[in-house]
DNA sequence: TGACTTAGTTCGTGATACCAACTACTTTAG
DNA sequence: CTAAAGTAGTTGGTATCACGAACTAAGTCA
C-alpha cells in the first residue's frame, strides 16, 4: 500500500508548523523580553520605534490594538525613559512618539540577545536550508496586492 | 564589486522572518481566538487538551506558566463550560483536567478556522515549497538531545 | 503519630486590553 | 467668520492574564 501525502495533509502539516514555530519564537521573545521587565507588546514597541516616530494611531495600526491601550503602554514606557512623546507642528492634537537614548539603548541589547537566544534553532539548519527558509517564509510573510 | 551575503545576515534575516512570522500567526490566532471570546492562552489550553488530561502542574508546565495563573485560567474556562475538573483516585490532591463536550467542540471550530485563515499565507508556496518549508520548521523544532 | 513535602487554591498586585465618554484641536458648512 | 462636525489622544471603568506569597488539604516517611 502506498501512503499518499495529499494536498490537504500538507497544508495541515504546515499550519500545525507555522502555529508551533509561532508559540516557539513566542516563548524565546517573552524569556528574554521578561529579564528586561518588557513584555511581548513593549518589544514590539520597541522593535517598531527603531526605524519609525509615529503618532499614536498610526502606532495603534501596526500593533493592531485600541488608541486607548496604546496610551497606557506609551505612558507605562515613558515613565521608565523608553520613549518620548513630542508634539507635531502641523497639527495640535497629534503625538509623535520616539525612543529615547535609553530606549534606543535597551532594543539594542534585547535585539542581540532575542538572536543568541534563536540561535540554537537556527543553526538545526545548514546555511543552505536557512537561505531556502528565509526565501520561503519571505515570500509567505508578503503581502499580497489588494 | 560582489555583494556576499555572509552567514551572520543569513542567521539576522532568519531571524527576523521567524519573529515577522510568529507575530503574523499570533495575529491571525488573536483574531480567531477573539471571535469566540478566546485568549491566545485560553486557545493552546484548548489546543493542549484535545489529546490530554493533564493534571493541574503538568498543565503549567506545558504553558510555562505558574499554578497559580493556570488556577485562574481554568476557574474561568470551568465557569464558561469548556473544561471539566475531575479528582484522581490515586491522589486525593491532584486534579485532572478535560475538555467538556461543549469545549471539545469548540476547539474543533476554531482550529477549522484558524487552518482557513492561514490558508492565504500557505497558498504563497507551491506545494513543493510547503514541502520544503514543512520538513524544514520541522527540523528547527526539534528538541535536541539533552 | 508528628514533621516534612506536594498539589492546588486564594489573595493582593500590576500589566494588558477593551469600550465608552471626554477634551482639545481642526476642518468644513452655511 | 462663526457654528457644527470631525479627528487625535486621554481618561475611567472593567475583565483577563500573570506573578509571588501565603494558605489548605492530602500524602509520605521516620
Amino acid at each position: 500500500m502506498v501512503i499518499v501525502a495529499t494536498s490537504a495533509d500538507l497544508r495541515r502539516d504546515l499550519m500545525d508548523d507555522l502555529v508551533q514555530t509561532s508559540f516557539a519564537v513566542a516563548a524565546v521573545l517573552t524569556r528574554v523580553g521578561a529579564a528586561h521587565d518588557l513584555s511581548l507588546t513593549l518589544l514590539r514597541l520597541l522593535g517598531i520605534l527603531r526605524d519609525r516616530q509615529p503618532k499614536m494611531a498610526e502606532l495603534a495600526d501596526y500593533l493592531v490594538l485600541e488608541k486607548s491601550t496604546v496610551s497606557g503602554l506609551i505612558d507605562r514606557a515613558e515613565t521608565r525613559g523608553l520613549v518620548q512623546r513630542s508634539t507635531t507642528p502641523e497639527d495640535g492634537r497629534s503625538v509623535r512618539v520616539g525612543l529615547s537614548t535609553k530606549g534606543r539603548r535597551l532594543a539594542r541589547t534585547v535585539e542581540a540577545e532575542i538572536a543568541g537566544a534563536l540561535a540554537p534553532l537556527t543553526a538545526r539548519l545548514t546555511p543552505q536550508d536557512q537561505r531556502q527558509v528565509h526565501t520561503l517564509l519571505a515570500r509567505m510573510l508578503t503581502e499580497t496586492a489588494p
